[in-house]
Parts: structure tokens; sequence; C-alpha cells
RNA sequence: GGGUGUAUAGCUCAGUUGGUUAGAGCGUUGCCUUGACAUGGCAGAGGUCACAAGUUCGAAUCUUGUUACACCCA
């Protein structure tokens, strides 16, 4: 006998343990060729569960549990990348508390230190996947810095260095002055900062008391100015083209120089230009072949080109002192209140430095091409399909991508400098010799590349490197082309862009997936963002303890409706949870009722109404939740699915069937009785697997624990199918119909405050032929659900009776004395007015000749056969009034 | 500044190609400890579908504009 209710605590941990041991999360497990593949975005190795994790992996987990029923040989590929900047960070404030810093243990007892911190604590998302019942293929899991997918990482970049795509270059980067590397511009954060405007006068080379005011949010950089630009259709300036000023406190004379990129509008319309320190003032230093001159070192403090009081000087440091100067000098124009975007960096959150140096390139505009025309054409879609906008709007503006970081964690790039600085690109050390012997006619000794890689470079290659890329295994010839990708819209330039490009480059022309579903984020239960600084983040784990996994993933996958941001709301997995509770004494009913199928059971030949009902009601959810979940028709639908087996359990079975059954358990019908019960155990079973995909542990634990021989556990079971047969229309219609009397019973007893013990009698006049038998063979279940003590057909009214219309037929209840006369006269009216109002915008619309004329001939038929209904119910209020007020 | 969204019941949200008396969950009100379940049952109240104009026989749904908010990019 089950127990009272559902406590998750005790089942979940046991039966993930004996999914993993059964090998039921295994790739290859069922012979199919039909695959189906996802990878998982590969979180951070430092990283912890957070909800947008959670709902990523639950939306994941419920297609996969999905196809693995229905006979998919099914893989989800799990695994971490290896967060270059964060793992660092994390070692090094590990070290920090020994009072260490990376450079007192060197390279690479530092890379050994960072290989001990990820066997001991790192990946322990992993872990916390298995919480939420992820069911991931745990053997294949992978981690982007393993032997394999390195090896992967070398040969992609050999092959595009080879074929020209990816290259060194010394262009301006952001830098980040606290990590002493180059990020891309996506780690580039751009915040809104009140800050200033400095406005400094220039003096004019040769022409005394002439100055040019230039205006700044970045005081500091003037040291390194070599030009100062106005715009060539500016009248004010355009004597001075050509001319120099005479840079203060430095004493550099700099062209003053013509260039668009000057607005007239802004400021004094005349802007100074530090080549080395701004990425605009770069390319007009490029057209205007001004000198370049870089004013800081890698800690963005001042280096020993500017005046000696400078040098060494922090950024922020040096600014006011600039200032001062200027103001001393009789320079500062004036200051004022100038609120920009500054660039920080995402990681160590201090400002970005534009700086001159040399890193590695990928040529992304080039690699975008193919994986533009993917998207366009088709090969692969996005869902909801709005984002592919946004897909296409970076992809075509796609500047070159940086790939070198000066980390020391991460893919160390396969690049070796020859005495004379000439570069070999080879994926070995041995290939690498053999080159520059080959070019230089001799052995010389080279140096490699200090440099690793982005990390994103590594995830990029996800899809086939875990596959065993480049290696031509069985597992990418089957499970490559991977299904469909699920992740949040925040990574679509990260991640989901540079798939496309490596997957289309590097696995003839064939994108890593056919689909793209990009969910939502998940918000506080205010709306706002969760965020560590505004305190408002809920652990989810914290939420499967209190409520069970099944229920938060219910809650998230309800909640995935297509473009819109999940709100957490603790009360609404609450009602999740009790919708187990309701499951799973669903279930103890039907064990108490000696339910079971029998073998030999045909559940679409059952002879009763209510089963052949119950049967095609299941067949109409299974075919909805389905129909969501294979994606076919506007992607894939979490909500709808869910909504439907959720509705289907709790509104439909047990709120009615479960009921209904209770008659023939009661009587003494046998074969009644027996094929009830039949069904009592065959529709819960149902309920299972196709809710198993949402809710796997309950189900599972149902499955095995209501006392029926299983062939398997339900993870591996069958995904249902049914026949055509399954819905028999007739029983639907049959039901709906006992429902809405019973329905309609219940209404009016209770608003006329009819006590819900009483039972009382019930006349049922003017009903068709099918009325009447369906009223004598369901009696027993209506008397019952809608307290009746018994029923005349076809009978003279007594004096006081509630009225009310159902399908046609006048149902009265005669209460006689007992009844509020007012109060029935009132809700008799309150029902005509509502109908009548009903009957006004029908007629109005049948009267309409163009409506009669231009609509489609089934819509004005319907029309016209509501109204007949409407017509006919009045009448038959009109005369329980008009009845009524006899009395 | 450019772009993309969103606006439907007190709250959170569904509403697929234009044809419903506009739905759900939560909350709320009344009744009910009825032999699966009070983490429950039954019934009810609650909406000018942001605003304005337009297209159409017909608009929550399509178009345009306005307002508010959100996000992305500069």
């Amino acid at each position: 006998m089950l127990d009272k209710s559902y406590r998750p605590q005790e089942v979940e941990g046991k039966l993930y343990s004996r999914w993993m041991e059964s090998g039921a999360f295994a790739c290859g497990r069922v012979e199919s060729d039909d695959a189906f593949t996802i990878v998982i975005p590969p979180p951070n190795v430092t990283g912890n569960l957070h909800m947008g994790h959670a709902l990523n992996n639950t939306l994941q987990d419920i297609l996969v549990r999905f196809e693995r029923m229905r006979g998919k040989d099914v893989l989800w590929q799990p695994g971490t990348d290896h967060a270059g900047i964060a793992t660092q960070m994390v070692v090094e404030r590990q070290l920090a508390e020994e009072g260490l810093t990376r450079h007192d243990l060197g390279r690479e007892k530092f890379i050994e230190k960072v290989w001990e911190w990820k066997e001991k604590s790192g990946g322990s998302i992993m872990g916390q996947l298995h919480r939420l019942g992820a069911s991931c293929d745990w053997d294949r899991e992978r981690f982007t810095m393993d032997e394999g997918l390195s090896k992967a990482v070398r040969k992609v970049f050999v092959q595009l260095h080879k074929e020209g795509l990816i290259y060194r270059d010394k262009r301006l980067v952001n830098w980040d002055p606290q990590f002493h590397t180059a990020i891309s511009d996506l780690e580039v954060e751009q915040r809104e900062v009140n800050g200033n405007m400095w406005h400094f006068k220039y003096p004019i080379e040769g022409e005394e008391g002439r100055y040019i005011t230039v205006a700044t949010t970045r005081p500091e950089t003037m040291l390194g100015d070599t030009g100062v630009a106005v715009h060539p259709e500016d009248e004010r300036y355009k004597d001075l083209v050509g001319k120099f000023v005479i840079l203060p406190i430095v004493g550099r004379r700099i062209p003053i120089v013509a260039d668009e990129y000057a607005d007239p509008e802004q400021g004094s319309g005349a802007v100074k230009i530090t080549p080395a320190h701004d990425f605009n003032d770069f390319e007009v230093g490029k057209r205007a072949g001004l000198e370049v001159i870089n004013i800081m070192t890698e800690n963005a403090c001042l280096n020993d080109t500017v005046p000696a009081e400078y040098q060494g000087m922090d950024r922020f440091d040096a600014r006011k002192k600039i200032v001062a100067e200027f103001e001393k000098l009789g320079l500062l124009v004036k200051i004022e209140d100038h609120p920009h975007t500054v660039p920080y960096g995402d990681r160590s959150g201090v400002v970005i430095e534009p700086y001159l140096t040399d890193q590695w390139f990928a040529d992304a505009a080039t690699m975008a091409q193919p994986a533009i025309r993917a998207v366009e054409s088709g090969k692969t879609k996005f869902v909801p399909a709005k984002w592919s906008n946004t897909y296409f709007d970076w992809m075509r503006n796609i500047q070159p991508w940086c790939i070198s970081r000066q980390l020391w964690w991460g893919h160390r790039i396969p690049a070796w400098f020859g005495p004379d600085g000439m570069i070999f690109v080879e994926e070995t050390e041995e290939e690498a010799f053999a080159a520059a012997k080959a070019h230089y006619g001799k052995d010389e000794e080279l140096t490699r590349d200090s440099d690793v890689l982005d990390t994103w470079f590594s995830s990029a290659l996800w899809p086939f490197s875990t596959l065993g890329w480049p290696d031509k295994t069985p597992e990418l010839d089957k499970y490559y082309q991977t299904d469909v990708l699920i992740t949040g819209f925040d990574i679509i330039f990260f991640w989901v862009a540079r798939m496309m490009m490596m997957g289309l480059h590097f696995m003839e022309e064939e994108p890593p997936f056919h689909t793209v579903y990009i969910h939502a984020l998940v918000r506080d239960e205010h709306g706002a963002k969760m965020s560590k600084s505004k305190g408002n983040v809920v652990d989810p784990l914290d939420l499967v303890d209190e409520y069970g996994a099944d229920a938060l993933r219910f809650f998230l996958s309800s909640s995935a409706a297509q473009g819109r941001d999940v709100r957490l709301s603790e009360q609404r997995v609450e009602g999740y949870r009790n919708f187990t509770t309701k499951l799973w004494n669903a279930a103890r009913f039907s064990e108490m009722n000696e339910c079971s199928v029998p073998k030999g059971f045909d559940p679409f030949g059952t002879k009763l109404t209510i089963n052949r009902w119950i049967v095609g009601e299941v067949a109409k959810c299974e075919a909805a939740v389905r129909e969501a979940l294979e994606g076919k028709r506007d992607g894939y639908r979490f909500n709808d699915a869910s909504n439907a087996i959720y509705s289907f359990t709790w509104n439909v079975f047990c709120d009615w069937y479960l009921e209904v059954a209770k008659i023939p358990f009661q009587g003494d019908d046998a074969e009644a009785k027996s094929e009830t019960q039949a069904t009592t155990a065959w529709v819960p079973d149902q309920i299972l697997k196709i809710l198993h995909p949402f809710m796997p542990f309950i189900t599972e634990e149902l499955w095995g624990g209501l006392g029926a021989e299983r062939d398997a556990d339900l993870i591996i079971s069958d995904w249902p199918v049914y026949p055509d047969t399954a819905v028999d229309a007739a029983a639907i219609e049959e039901m709906e119909w006992v429902q809405g009397l019973i329905t309609g019973i219940r209404g009016v007893r209770s608003e006329m405050n009819v006590p819900a013990g009483a039972k009382i009698p019930m006349i049922f006049n003017e009903g068709s032929d099918d009325h009447k038998t369906r009223l004598e063979s369901h009696w027993a279940v209506i008397s019952r659900l809608a307290r009746l003590e018994s029923k005349v057909v076809d009978a003279e009214l007594p004096k006081g009776s509630l009225q009310f219309v159902h399908d046609g037929a006048s149902v009265a209840l005669p209460l006689a004395g007992a009844m509020d006369l007012d109060a029935e006269k009132a809700r008799l009216t309150k029902e005509m007015g509502k109908l009548n109002g009903y009957m006004t915008g029908l007629n109005k619309k049948l009267g309409n000749e163009r409506f009669v004329s231009s609509a489609p001939e089934a819509v004005v038929a319907g029309e016209r056969e509501k109204l007949s209904e409407a017509e006919i119910k009045m009448a038959k209020l009109k005369d329980a009034a008009e009845r009524l007020s006899e009395l």
C-alpha cells in the first residue's frame, strides 16, 4: 500500500543511482539508426547551478527522455569548459591566501595546481545536475582541456592558419589591466557612468595667443596625442588644417588634420587624436598617417614615453594631475558633466584599456558567411524565429575575433618563433622544428608563443570535438549533426555563432544542429534579474530540497513559453508539488480498488462509455504532448506540453473519471467493475509515461510501486502509440453531456444555497430520446455527483422549482416550500439577461447582409446553429420565469 | 542614437493560420472533513484584451501611430 503522500527526498537519490547504474542514460543502448543528440552548453568548470542552468537542463532533459522513450538512440553529451580567466582567478585567489602569486610558482607548477583544483573541486555543477534528474550520458563527460579536445583545438588552429583565416596582427585590443590579457569585444561590458568632459586649449604653433579647444573624457591620454582632427567642412578651422599645435606638458608638435570623424556639433568640433589608446582615433591616425605612441604599461600605468613626473603613475592619478596642470597653465576651458559609457571587463570589473599589442585573430567576417547562409536557407533555424535577426545583425557586422589571451590556463597556442621572429604554426613541437629546419636550412632554436586561446575557441568545437573529431569515430558519424541546441540568448554571440562557423568549416558544411532553441531568462518574483549583488538569487537546489525536483522541473517547463521570461514563483512550484500529491493519491485510489491491467486487456475495445471516453481523452492528451515536444510545428512548446498532461491528469482523470469509476466499483455488475478496474489501472500507466519526461522521479517511483509487473524501468519504456480508434467521439460527447448536466445542477444548487448534503429530486423535461437514454444509463453517476434522490422524465412541474436548460432540455429541481422565490427569480432574470446580450450579438451578425454573403458557409451555419440553440434556451427560461410568477 | 521585444482578470501568464459568451494557475468569496487526496472537493466573483486610427462582413489576433516598460548593440 502506498503511503499517504509522496516524499521526493526518499526516492530521488535512489532512483537516480539506479538509472545511472542500469545504463539507461547511455547512448548506443538501443539499436536504432534514428539518433537524437543534444550537446549540453558546457557550463564553466568553476560554476554552480543557478536557475538559468536549471531551466536550460530541464528543457534538455525533457526532450532527451521523450525521444529516448520513443526508441531513438539518444545521446545527451555532458561536460564543462575550462573557463580560462575564471579558473585562473580561482586558483590565484587560493594562492594569494598563502601569500603567493602564480609567478612565484612558475607556469608549469601553476598549471599543475589548476589541474589539482579541477580534480578536487571543479565541475561540481555536473553533480548538481544529478539532483535535477538530468539524464546525461555521464560516461562520455568531456572537458575542453581533455587531451582529445585539445588535439581538436590544435588541428583547427593550424588548419585555419594555413588557410589564412587565423593571423597575427598588431591592433588595438581590449586590454584588461588586472588580468594582463586581451579580451574579446564580447567580454567587455559597456557601463553607463556619470563622467566629465574636459575642455583643453592647445596652442597653435607660430600663432601667438591662438588656441584650438579640444574636449575629452580621458585627459590622461593627451600625453599620447599625435594629432588634432577637425571636420573638413568646418569653416571655423579650415585655415588651421595643415598647421601644428604644441602639445602642452609634453611639448610635442602635432598636426591638425581634416577628418570626418570630427563632429562639428560635438563640443568645440575639434578632437584630440590618441591613436594608441582609442579605437576611433586609431582609424583616424591610420588615415592621416599619424604617429602611434603607446603611453601605458600592461598595468595601465604610464610608461617612459611620457614626461618623467608622470612615469609609473596610475592612469586615474595621472588624470587628476593632468587636469590640475592644465588649470595651472590656464589651458583648462571648462569641465562639464557628461554621462557616457565606459568599457569594463566582465570578469575583472576594471576599466578596459584599448591597448596596442600583437595578438592572434580569426577572420570572423569570412567564416561568418557560411554561418549566415545556413540560417538564411533554413538549414539551421532559431526558435523563436526572431532570434535569427539578432544572429544576423551580429554576424553581418562581425569584427576580427581576438583569440589569444595572455593567460596560463588554457590551450597554448601552437606557434613557435624563430630567432628572426619568423612564425611556425604546427600541431606539435617536432613539426615546428621540422618546418623551421626546412625554412632556415638548419636546426634553430624556437620559442613557443606563451599565449593561450580564448576559451570559446575550444567551446566552438564542442559539437564535434566531444564526438572524437578529428578522428573519424563511429560516434561522430552517428551523432553529428546534433539535433537541437538549447541555450539562453545571452550566448548567441559567444557560442552559437562560433559553433556555427566552426561546425560548417570543419564538418563538410553541415551545421552543428538543425534547431537552436533559445529560452528565456529566469527572473526573481518581482521580475528583476537575479544577481549576487542584488542578493535576490534563488538556489534551485533549495527548491528541490523543499518541493522535490519534479515540482521545480514542472514549474520551469510550464513557464517556458516562447519569447517570455520566466518569473520565479515559489507558490507555483508549491502548486506543482501539490500536483505530485494529487497524482500519488490517484495511484493510491487505483491500488485501493485493486485495479490492475489484466493480461490481454484491450483498452481500445472496452464496452462502457466511461472507459471508451477516458481512453479517448488519454489519446488526445498524448497527441497534444507529443506534437508540442516534437517541435515540428512552431518549434518546441514546453508550456503547452506541460499544461496538456497537467490538466488531463487533474481536471479530467482525477476530477471526473475517478469519481465516475466509483459507481462500477461499488456496484454489482462484475463485468463493468472489472473493465473499469482495468481501465483505472491502464490510464495512470499512460499518465506515468507521458508525464515521465517532465516529472521523472515520481513517475518512475509509481511505475515500480504499483504492484504491476514491469518489463523495464519507466525511463526506458516505450512511449505510447494509440490507434486512431482510440478516440470514440460519441463516447466523448456523451460524457461531456453528463458532465454538463451535473455541473449545471451543482451550479444552481450552490447558487440557490441548497445544502450541499441535501438529496433532492429532479424533473427532466423536453429532452430528446438520446438525452433520455443517457440520463437512464448514467443515472447512478448523475445522482451521486449531483446529489439527487430521484428523477422523473416528462412530468408536470410542481410549483416552486429551480430550473435551468441543458442542451435544449429543461431541468427542474423541485424544492417545494424550501426555496427562496425572489432569489430564483433574480437568478433567472440574470441568466436571461446574459443570454439576451449574446443573442443580440448573433442577430446583428446574421442580419448583416455582407456577413452572410462573405463569411465562409461553415461559419455562417455555425452562427445560425448557436442562435437557434439560444432561442430554445431562452424560451424555456421564459417558461420557468413565468411559472415562478404564478406563485 | 540604432535594433528587438512586451503590454490580456488583483498577481503571473496562455491564447498557433483573424470567426470563443476571451482561458489557466495563484490569490479571493461561499459551501463541504462525502471512504484516493484539506498539499483536497464543489461553486462563484473578477477582463473597455495599454491608447488611437485603419484594413475587414468580422480584430485580443493584421497595419500604422502614440504611450509605458524590458533587453541587445553603439
